[in-house]
DNA sequence: TTGTACGCGTTATCAA
DNA sequence: TTGATAACGCGTACAA
């Protein structure tokens, strides 16, 4: 059994209290006494218990991390791993625990309800990455748990938000590809494609075409499944062989065309150009590199963990914040003129 | 502020103590009462504090996820982030929560620490993913907290662990390898290489070279930098040209492998061949897609979850259990018979 | 069946 | 500067 403050009290003939006000440096200990009961907590390798310390303090130096996606989608995807390292780092680095939870799809927390580690008051704060159902912001905003989204934006939410630029994104890749001279390009989106960042993305592809004067073809939009990028692909060529060029709403589903590509005998970028976003390690690895949106998701988890702590710092009240991260066009070999 | 059992005492008019019971479904408690107080309890939206609860049950309902690894280079390795969904998937289907940290290197963790939330007894127990430090491990077993290894069996320590098969995995990719004709073999690392699974299928490899009667050369085997494998390639064909396979510590190392051949020219599989070890998704995506060793990652977080709830139940006592699975050889496209 | 009261390990507010 | 003691919110023996 790990030793208490009382323990602690007892061996040394002072008030438990003295104990706590010393170890918390906290002014009205005696320097000499001081130093004894540092000595001593360290011999007996005391530590103070995060329960008892978080009835009193109401406080639990204790994060969570609440991922709109199914687990291992959300690891998956090398994006949200990223925002997660930056979550980890700067929470690790303010001395704080870091708690997990999904409110995927089927669970009851998509429902509107909280995680259980926020209704008991294990967390000071929460982020939220991904996009989420709209009951679980509800539910929170309910809860009065501090809280900060990253790469999703609920519209009609004044909500403390990081994301990216991905209406821009997907406009700079889609300009890249009609400058190259391509007019015949699929979209090969993600879910959920009805809201969140692919959803942005879809719209910059369908602002990019028509500002250039073509069409938006619903047939030539694809995707619903996570990762299904190989299949909706190949519905796309199904539904319009012209097609020269392919945005994908990021860079796992983008690769995964590759495979449609060349399932079908087609080569990149002569016979179809492809694009991504997000620059996940993988998008250089493989053949030919990707062109792709360079984002700095590790920045994004970083500031949206900073933004939070700045919160608990201000007590709640001050007016939520909106931080966008600009995503960079990185040229690869992926992209190319039209055939002919 | 949420309301506490004694608002909820107050209001019905009865005390605290039969609240308790009533909402713990203990005995003791006339089904009328019961009625009432589950009724009002979900008017009023209680829900138990759990610092409080923690306090007098000595139990969190919460499990730690210690990564041996950093927390960026964990996250972005597929096997991790299956065995981590596998982990989060058991827990929550158990009603517990999940914390995460980790103990790489360079961290004080690593210098034999023991993570803040389980010196703070915040966890129940832990789960320790990866090749941590034999500090950690030692610093673990003092602190008294049940914990359960996955993916990692230092030598010579008697502990619950539940890893795969990894010599043997490789001695059955490098006999495939051998089976074709190839004699002038690779071995593409990753870090760390002198313990832990790669280190297990470094000997694998080594074991079915001697097998076979071809002299193991130190020359041929690569690779400490993580995700490293690129480079390690690169040394491996500049050291031995006549190399025609090569056998990765694990898919991501493969992948990567694939961009060094690329760029001296070479050809997969004919000029040479390639094996991973895991198959991740990315390995079915490449081309060729690669032949390698499917691990049930997610079998193996669940499995050792499960493993570490029993403990939590048979109270720490029982003897360590190690649980092995089983790899299964998938031959792909990346391996062929050797040129001539 | 219900109520009382103690204790879990801290911090914080008083007195001394 | 130090000590005593009351919270914090809950579970649980024990008494009624």
């Amino acid at each position: 059994m790990r030793a208490t403050i009382k323990d602690l009290a007892e061996s040394l003939g002072v008030n438990v209290g003295t104990i706590s006000r010393a170890l918390n440096d906290k002014p009205g200990v005696g320097p000499e006494l001081r130093k004894r009961i540092v000595r001593k907590a360290a011999e007996l390798d005391y530590r103070p218990n995060g329960h008892a310390r978080g009835l009193v303090t109401q406080r639990t130096e204790t994060i969570g991390l609440l991922s709109g996606l199914d687990t291992h989608a959300f690891l998956s995807n090398p994006f949200y791993a990223g925002v997660f390292a930056g979550i980890e780092a700067e929470t690790r680095e303010r001395n704080h625990a870091l708690m997990f939870a999904s409110a995927a799809q089927k669970s009851p927390l998509s429902l509107g309800e909280v995680p259980k580690f926020v209704v008991e008051n294990r967390v000071d704060g929460l982020l939220v990455v991904g996009p989420v159902e709209v009951n679980v912001i509800g539910a929170l905003q309910d809860s009065r748990c501090p809280f900060v989204v990253v790469d999703y934006h609920p519209a009609a939410e004044d909500l403390d938000t990081v994301v990216t630029n991905n209406t821009r994104g997907a406009r700079v890749l889609t300009d890249h590809l009609l400058q190259l001279g391509h007019r015949h390009i699929g979209f090969v989106g993600g879910a959920p494609l009805d809201r969140g960042s692919y959803h942005e993305r879809l719209l910059g592809y369908r602002e990019a075409l028509e500002n250039a004067g073509i069409a938006y073809r619903q047939e030539l939009v694809h995707g619903a499944a996570p990762a299904g990028g190989c299949e909706s692909a190949m519905k796309i060529l199904e539904a319009e062989p012209r097609v020269t060029a392919l945005v994908a709403c990021n860079d796992v589903n983008a690769l995964a065309a590759y495979g449609a590509l060349r399932a079908r005998g087609l080569s990149v970028p002569k016979d179809v150009s492809v694009v991504g976003f997000d620059d996940v390690p993988a998008a250089l690895e493989v053949w030919p590199p990707l062109t792709t949106m360079r984002v700095d998701r590790v920045g994004m988890g970083r500031k949206a963990a900073q933004r939070l702590f700045q919160k608990l710092a201000e007590g709640n009240a001050t007016s939520p914040h909106q931080i966008v991260f600009s995503a960079e066009l990185v040229v690869r070999a992926s992209t190319a003129a039209p055939r002919k």
